[in-house]
DNA sequence: CTGAAAGCGCTTACAG
DNA sequence: CTGAAAGCGCTTACAG
């Protein structure tokens, strides 16, 4: 298939090494296959070019010279500076398009002062809520030079700002989506201002600035979830929340306290437990929640993971839901859909959250303009399944 | 907290927008802020610059005037040349580290001809799968001078292989990772000799030469699979595959027929059904087995998903599961400890593959380095839970 | 509306 | 072992 020549160029490739570690300095240096590249063409030919005419990809100077204009005119249209001739812009797109010119993003960010990388910052351990909010970002950035770099972080590990700082300037970001819970970090938004990054958060509760934030109205999901549960009949409702350090764990608690109120119910202090969004946190708050006498007749828990703990609490106790007790989740990730009985939750739509909060990064200036100074906001919806009923009658 | 001045600095940009669409060519042009930064400093400071010195960043020239050597010199510490008096490179990289200095990636790449970016390029629908594997990635990036750039794809879709052209060709991409079933596509790998870009291809079987191979021996998990099953006395033992389409469904059959073998049993034709490697062919294929006479009394899937579904086929049809038949997934996917009973699984250290696909990719010239010609082996192993016990007596 | 010059921060190619 | 010059492919700042 492919020549010997390429593959052992390929192959002869050194990595640049890490310039942190250039005190070690042993080693090679990367110049070792670049020359094969110039040789002069005949060296490849001989082997390879008869598949393809290894055309060298054209840059802002073959397109000038084409079109009879300065490369800063080209520039300009790749740029859509408005002082061009309606004439003369025509003339180069059409070359731009012909020739499948792309301009170099290294170049341009170089001479930008900015990259053309967009970096997600995330520390959600939920992986269909991370996969959902890449693929709604890249959706916005599709047909876009824009490329989308994630960075995981741990906002307790004690080099979180320094890292993030390094990321950022190093990488000279054009800017950042933030996602729970670190979008609720002030001292990275602090960070971001000083290094003149631009940014957008997701998160629960507007905390910034309108044009900066998708908001969550987490509130009103959890609302809907308590109209549901009482509606149904029940009484003795308990909740187990997210970790106090997310902000959706309380807005959650209070959009449920909120419905609850409404049909004349409130959150008991003794049904209430504070979880941490996790499995196994689900089963241990479920185990007590579920010993309690009198026996709730009804959990709404601040996510899915956790519902599947009070799943498996409640069977391990001989319970059956939801005969015994209704359970109501938080997410709609697919193992609620997995579950058996399946899971009634309130379900986000995180990949059009990842698709708005991009497009307010781009700030598109379209006749959307004026929204994107607005902060965006998403309201989830109620999924009814199988894990809610009536109360059992005693 | 932080100032007007750069609020409204940030705010200010404006988009450089997507040169496809040059054609278009309204709007403004992007020099709108920058004029900002450079003004005398005296703008800054009057509101801002007291809260830090904002330090301009060091160059390669800053520190070669500490350094009293040319910039080449200090270029040959970054890139760990040998050719530089051990003296020398002391006192560059003692400067380095003091000014906390780091090579614009930029700059660098623009003149490497090649950028510091990895793309990771998936199409692998698991949310758990591609979460693990970029967290693999990353860990092995940890500390380089390397970002992760992430990049879903459709191998169906017409426009596939002109996308990748195109994504790779701009980025000038270092590397690329490809995990299946995209790691399986010829074309693909073919493009990516063609564009001379470095790659490791992630597979349940050699596809290629060694060094660009992460193998994930499915044969021996699957085997183990049927050994178990086959040890626990079942022999009406069903099989549910992924699609033709990928490789790993094929392994996962050979090995869990070749497993049975051993036991001196036999996968039967009118037992072996394909699937899609998602819930909903599950629970299709599910039903049909279980509807047989004689039923199977253990079902092997190709991935958990599927065995959920077999959950949800069994329960409709009033079968108990470990009790009326036993089940085995493949992935070890949280799901299968939050499924009921847990599920028995083939587990595949999906992070870890990611880890060493990447440092295969970085061709780390240590020690190490004659394994990195090999193909690198995974061996997956059975992690036996609930789903599975002995045949019911007839 | 358009262009010539200088520069972004690095590396290559060449010379010593 | 070290350096001066040229260049990577773009954009900015300035002039017309």
């Amino acid at each position: 298939m492919v020549t010997g020549v390429r593959i052992s160029a390929r192959y002869r490739h050194t990595l640049a090494p890490d310039p942190a570690k250039a005190k070690k300095g042993r080693d090679s240096n990367p110049r070792t296959d670049v020359n094969l590249r110039k040789k002069p063409a005949a060296a490849l030919q001989t082997k390879a070019a008869s598949a393809e005419p290894k055309r060298k990809k054209s840059t802002i100077n073959d397109i000038a010279r084409m079109a009879n204009v300065s490369k800063k005119t080209v520039s300009r249209v790749i740029n859509d500076s408005p002082f061009v001739k309606e004439e003369t812009r025509l003339k180069i797109s059409t070359i731009i398009r012909e020739l499948g010119f792309a301009p170099d993003p290294q170049a341009r960010g170089l001479a930008f002062r900015r990259s053309f990388l967009i970096g997600m910052i995330f520390d959600n351990p939920t992986a269909q809520y991370i996969v959902n909010m890449q693929q709604g970002i890249l959706d916005a950035m599709r047909g876009t030079s824009f490329e989308l770099v994630i960075r995981p972080c741990d906002r307790t590990a004690p080099t979180f700002l320094a890292d993030m700082r390094h990321f950022i300037e190093r990488q000279k970001l054009f800017g950042v989506i933030l996602t729970p819970s670190v979008s609720e970090d002030d001292r990275l938004v602090k960070l971001l201002h000083e290094l003149d990054c631009p940014y957008v958060r997701i998160a629960a509760v507007s905390l910034d600035t309108p044009a900066t934030m998708v908001v969550t109205h987490d509130v009103s999901g959890a609302a809907d979830a308590a109209r549901h549960l009482a509606d149904l009949g029940h009484k003795l409702i308990a909740h187990i929340s997210g970790p106090a350090t997310f902000r959706s764990a309380h807005e959650r608690r209070r959009g449920f306290a909120d419905g609850l109120a409404e049909r004349g119910l409130k959150l008991a202090r003794h049904y209430d437990r504070e979880g941490g969004y996790t499995f196994e946190s689900g089963i241990a708050a479920g185990t007590e929640l579920l010993s309690l006498k009198p026996r709730p007749t009804a959990i709404f828990t601040g996510n899915d993971e956790m519902a599947a703990g009070v799943y498996k609490a409640a069977r391990d106790l001989g319970l059956e839901i939801p005969r015994d007790v209704s359970v109501v989740g938080f997410d709609d990730s697919p193992v609620a859909s997995r579950m058996w009985p399946l899971l009634t939750s309130v379900r986000l739509p995180i990949r059009d959250m990842g698709r708005m909060a991009a497009e307010k990064l781009f700030h598109r200036r379209t006749e959307k303009r004026a929204q994107n100074d607005d902060a965006t906001d998403v309201i989830p919806t109620l999924v009814v399944r199988e894990s809610t009923d009536k109360p059992p009658v005693t």
